[in-house]
DNA sequence: GTCTATAGGTAGATAGAC
DNA sequence: GTCTATCTACCTATAGAC
């Protein structure tokens, strides 16, 4: 089973992007981590800054998709939540750095770049959990909580450990395993924490 | 009152740090926006590392003093927790970029830079609040809740949207001040949401 | 303290041999 | 397709005049 070059670059690419950002991330390091010359970086994909689109388009998609699947399942609404959590969790246990990544980027690039995001096809979908949550509201079945606020409360409970992990572990004084126990541990908690908030 | 260049430079180095990140920001640009000469950057901080932690610190510290204040405070316990919101998200609301830069840099300087801001003498000291909600817990008062959690959470709520804002305004398709009105309103629903989310 | 000029180093990109 | 060598631009930092 071979790796194409276009594959090894973009696997070296992606983890130093990640690891050090946009700005200082280096061609030369690309390479060396690649296993191969730095005119090949240019000769497959011209420039840097298309390196990069490569690599951030890769994982965006990737999110959106693993998102949307799960905010389009045909799930009752507390499944659901549990669902996401889960799925959310294990992805970000198994890729700590992602969002801080994404994120990061974003808030560099500038506005061109995020309009140039949303209009892919495959784009960050909540509306189907949006309308789920109004349905449930309307119905009585849960407390009357602003949808939009929900789903940003269903990822910012996920997401923000990972992304300021650096601080809560320098605070908590705790190595990398313990922090990665407690966020195992954290499944549960922020599913009861969302379940006691939103019950009717 | 006269503004030093000492004073100048630092305002206008947390501009671009903030906007661009370390590796990004560039000397030349900080220099102009305070109105003088590369030069100077140098003959006050020596180099562009030392005024970079000089930035930092003012910023980290900033932080930690107002973030203490409201943990150590003498409050019944859901009194303290919303204090906290509603300083806290004042805090960003006016001053959006914050969150992302010191977390992104956090991520990027490594463990070295992490451990020699512990060593500072103001740092943040969750201790207080994480006693009180123990002891709430004990008593029966609210919901047996994880105390490291609960905090985890109330700074998740808050600072996340701000953090992931590009991606969020993205897919909402909404303005910036459409935006800054939903964090507006989001107050209220963070602290409704907490306080049904550990009531007994 | 503040400026101009420039040294010194580095990084992205290209040319051209194989 | 892959490599070596090099160009060009830029950026931090320093030297030195005022």
């Amino acid at each position: 089973m071979e790796i194409s070059t276009e594959e090894k670059i973009l696997n070296a690419a992606r983890e130093v992007f990640t690891q050090k950002g946009f700005a200082a991330a280096r061609m030369q390091e690309i390479a060396d981590k690649a296993g191969i010359n730095k005119g090949l970086l240019h000769y497959y994909f011209r420039s840097k800054n298309k390196l990069f689109h490569a690599v951030f388009y890769e994982v965006f998609d990737q999110f959106s998709l693993r998102i949307n699947e799960v905010f389009g399942a045909d799930l009752p609404l507390f499944e659901k939540i549990e669902a996401f959590v889960d799925q959310y969790m294990d992805t970000l246990i198994a890729n700590p750095a992602l969002p801080s990544f994404m994120i990061n980027e974003l808030n560099q690039k500038g506005e061109a770049f995020v309009k140039e995001l949303m209009s892919r096809k495959t784009k960050p979908n909540p509306l189907p959990l949006i309308g789920q949550i109004q349905m449930e509201v309307q119905a009585g079945r849960i407390r009357a909580v602003n949808p939009f606020h929900l789903v940003l409360n269903m990822l910012s409970l996920c997401a923000f450990p990972f992304i300021a992990r650096p601080l809560f572990q320098g605070i908590a004084q705790v190595d990398d395993e313990t922090y990665l126990k407690l966020m195992e541990s954290r499944r549960q908690e922020i599913i009861d924490f969302i379940h006691n908030a939103i019950r009717a």
